[in-house]
DNA sequence: TGGCCATATGGCTATTATACCATATAATGA
DNA sequence: TCATTATATGGTATAATAGCCATATGGCCA
């Protein structure tokens, strides 16, 4: 049976937001994006910080370029990357509260 | 070369903040977290929501739950989940905000 | 122009994620 | 106890992701 309009409408929204979630979802990938909100920095420094293949770092900003969450600039021949999104501040509280949450609860089992 | 020790203990916390993205990396679940902050549901209710097979929504809200993002309570034969962490709110406006901000930019390019 | 540096891309493999089906488990009521 | 309903789990096929190597591309300077 075919999925009613508005069905399918809220699935593609969420579908729009798991698209975002999963650039969020990789170490590497968080390791990045809090070190290009202290400053923009070029793919060799990028990749020294991550320490992975160039070509893997490379790859990595151009999945999170495609999400819209980083935007490159080319000054000679080095790209610089930096944050493009002003809102990744409360991903990270969600995140952190997650992680404390759970730390609380792995406490209160063990007590 | 080994990694040092302030480095490895970085790389750890991004990786437990991957996981907890990783969590939130997929439309179905995405769905049904934002349904469980309405109110508490049991998996029947949830599998008619998502339109998949009772197993495959059965595997996200254990996946869900093992991030610590929901708790499940039977009541008699039916199990009722529901959202156990207040902190994603942030990260509904985190990615609200990404994908207003790319519509934004799409809309530029095509003027 | 030719060589060099930084970055991006193609190709390949290994791992991980997702879905469904079949079936196991748990609770309830006849 | 047995059948029934709700949920969880094991198996398996397929798709998506991530990594590295090799190489292409783009810009700079001698």
């Amino acid at each position: 049976m075919a999925m009613k309009p508005a069905a399918r409408a809220a699935r593609s929204r969420y579908e729009a937001r798991a698209r975002i979630a999963k650039a969020l979802a990789h170490s590497s990938r968080l390791m990045i994006l809090e070190a290009l909100e202290r400053r923009p920095m070029c793919v060799c420094e990028l990749t020294d910080l991550v320490g992975a293949d160039q070509s893997t770092v490379s790859k990595h900003l151009a999945l999170l370029k495609q999400a819209g969450l980083v935007e490159d600039r080319r000054d000679g021949v080095m790209v610089f990357y930096s944050v493009k999104v002003c809102c990744l501040k409360g991903f990270w509280e969600c995140i952190e509260g997650v992680l404390s949450e759970n730390l609380k609860a792995q406490q209160a089992v063990l007590r």
